[in-house]
RNA sequence: GGGCCCGUAGCUCAACGGUUAGAGCAGAGCGCUCAUAACGCUUUGGUUGCAGGUUCGAAUCCUGCCGGGCCUACCA
């Protein structure tokens, strides 16, 4: 039996995140790891949020607080979030752990001891009002070649110039506006990526099922110019994981930490040591997922990011571990995604434009979003929410189409029959057209699930619901029932369990939803239907039910108007 | 500047060298009356961004142009 092992790429810790950022890497990563499960396939589905980095010492400062308690405190918030959207993961881990604390100075080391780290004195533009070093794009100036103000010190937005600090006029940081900032020497680890680039390079054109996305812009960095670039992994920072450690095949890193492109990545590795630590399992339980000779060679590794996070999951941390020596697992399938953008501009977390994960729950329920988002996943381009398409979108795929059948069949069954499935009647030749029908559907929804075609997996799903709906016209047991009530209950009894088979096919996009259907229908089997026919009896005659509430109201257009405008501004 | 991706119906997207370019939504008509004024059937709608080229055959391959997006290595 296979198994997978998931990640999806971590969220930075400095604020809650938008739908952007869910639908490129979280929920594609949860809609993979259910329908697994739902195969009945061993699954370990790994997130954690990613803490460290100058961003996160900025938003904590700006909260008034220690980095160690904002994080905590984010950390919560943000594992809070991802459950009531269902995200399922077996562990929502912490890049601050002492796990990845160990784990990061452990492949630093060996990676040192394996000549691909060196120490590199360089220059960089130190504050001595804010006390640290600062990014290049943390200092700002104007522009030595256009004459823009607020260039960036790597560079400058007005005319695309790249730049290097030292060329601003009169720069500042861009922290807190000041002036006093000098030019210090500070000493700095290297990953030599360079020297494994023949590696990489073979390693990728074995991948010869990933997306062009994924593929084009490793080739890239790995041949454009020079070819790949050393690069540093160490940061004059006070949060992180101390780059100084006893046993590290060098000296003079104190005061400094690992680069978060560095530990975050080795964090996927972190949390499944994490998840099993919190179960009280022995080691052997997660190596048996990462490490080649501790049994996972079976495993399937599949992670799920957004097109800006590919070089690091294609390039850096393949060095890491190739480099390190050692049997780790590398990925075998690498989903990457565009950007959905909102309403004609792009989502922004730093002016507060589009819907964030807390306020889109504030509003409606998870699955609408789910449903939504993963129909309309920017898989081939960028894709655009707009509140009237997800208004349309959704009344009508989820309300009318799936809400609505499960609300006629119910409420049928029980005008006419009473809340228990009826008994008598038999089968005919439209009952074997449907389950044809059904067969052949759901093996395609499978296969395309399997390929991680998210839109057109939703595509085949909603196809699924209509043949519901077709049956029931074309049956019309409300007619049958006049004449020949034993037939009509036949079709009841078949409508019925249609509803429990949705349920099962649906979890992965709706899972809250095709709960309630389950429990609906009074059962605990969300067997998956490899055989159709079956599928359609599990419920059996006499077995009772319910009618559940309204499954999903229809958003109104006074919802949606006020909506649009409520989110047309700036967040707070 | 360089590299890559995209441009198909009013909208969102399929089709990746092979019949007459498809589907959902929206629009139009009909049917049904179990249901959340829901459902089903039929149907209107395209010079595939533009101009050339290769081919028996091009949305698909090539060249140029126009338009949009992404990346370009110290934000993550």
């Amino acid at each position: 039996m296979k198994r997978y092992l998931i990640t999806s790429a971590l969220p930075y810790i400095n604020g809650i995140k938008h739908l952007g950022n869910l639908v490129g890497s979280q929920l594609p990563a949860d809609l993979f790891a259910r329908y697994q499960r739902g195969r009945g396939r061993e699954v370990l589905f790994l997130c954690a949020t990613d803490e460290h980095g100058t961003p996160a010492e900025l938003a904590a400062a700006k909260a008034g607080k220690p980095v160690a308690e904002y994080c905590a405190e984010m950390h919560q918030v943000q594992a809070d979030i991802a459950r009531r959207f269902g995200l399922s993961f077996d562990h929502f881990g912490r890049s601050s752990s002492p796990q990845n604390h160990r784990m990061t100075q452990h492949f630093a080391k060996v990676l040192g001891e394996n000549g691909l780290i060196e120490v590199v004195t360089e220059k960089q533009v130190y504050s001595k009002a804010d006390g640290r070093f600062l990014p290049d794009r943390y200092i700002e100036g104007t522009c030595p070649n256009c004459g823009y103000d607020k260039a960036r010190g790597d560079q400058c937005e007005n005319c695309t110039k790249q730049l290097d600090p030292t060329d601003l006029i009169e720069p500042r940081s861009a922290i807190s506006g000041s002036t006093d900032l000098e030019v210090r020497e500070t000493k700095h680890l290297y990953l030599r990526q360079s020297l494994l680039r023949d590696e990489l390079d073979k390693w990728i054109d074995s991948k010869t099922d990933w997306p062009v996305l994924t593929t084009s812009i490793a080739k890239k960095w790995l041949h454009d110019g020079d070819g790949l670039q050393d690069r540093g992994i160490t940061r004059d920072l006070s949060w992180g994981i101390p780059a100084q450690f006893p046993g590290a095949p060098w000296q003079g890193m104190e005061g400094k930490v690992f680069y978060v492109w560095f530990d975050a990545p080795i964090e996927y590795i972190s949390c499944a040591g994490e998840w099993a630590q919190a179960r009280g399992a022995a080691d052997a339980e997660w190596e048996r997922w990462w490490r080649t000779d501790k049994g996972a060679e079976d495993v399937t590794y599949v992670q799920f990011m957004g097109k800006d996070n590919v070089p690091f999951h294609t390039l850096s941390f393949p060095a890491t571990l190739i480099g390190s020596r050692e049997p780790w697992k590398l990925v075998d399938h690498l989903k990457s995604f565009n950007y959905l953008n909102y309403d004609g501009g792009q989502f922004s977390t730093s002016q507060g434009r589009g819907v964030f994960m807390d306020q889109a729950l504030a509003i409606l329920p998870a699955d609408y979003w789910r449903w939504w988002l993963l129909s309309h996943a920017p898989e081939s381009s960028d894709s655009e929410f707009t509140w009237e398409n997800f208004q349309q979108s959704v009344n009508k795929d989820l309300a009318d189409v799936l809400g609505n059948f499960v609300s006629r069949v119910t409420k049928f069954c029980r005008s006419k029959f009473g809340e228990a499935v009826p008994e008598g009647g038999a089968w005919g030749e439209r009952e074997r057209a449907l389950i044809d029908d059904l067969t052949a559907r759901i093996r395609a929804y499978e296969d395309l699930m399997q390929a991680m075609e998210v839109r057109k997996s939703a595509q085949e799903l909603r196809a699924i619901w209509v043949a519901g709906n077709e049956y029931l016209q074309s049956a019309a047991p409300w007619a049958t029932f006049k004449e020949d009530p034993e037939t009509a209950a036949a079709q009841v009894r078949l409508a019925l369990n249609l509803i429990r088979l949705y349920a099962v096919l649906s979890a992965p996009f709706i899972p809250f939803t095709a709960e309630r259907m389950l429990q609906a229908m009074g059962t605990q089997d969300d067997s998956w239907p490899d055989d159709v026919e079956q599928a359609l009896q599990a419920l059996a005659p006499g077995h009772a039910f319910t009618v559940p509430d309204v499954l999903f109201a229809k958003i109104t257009d006074e919802q949606r108007e006020e909506w649009q405008s409520r989110f047309s501004g700036q967040r707070d």
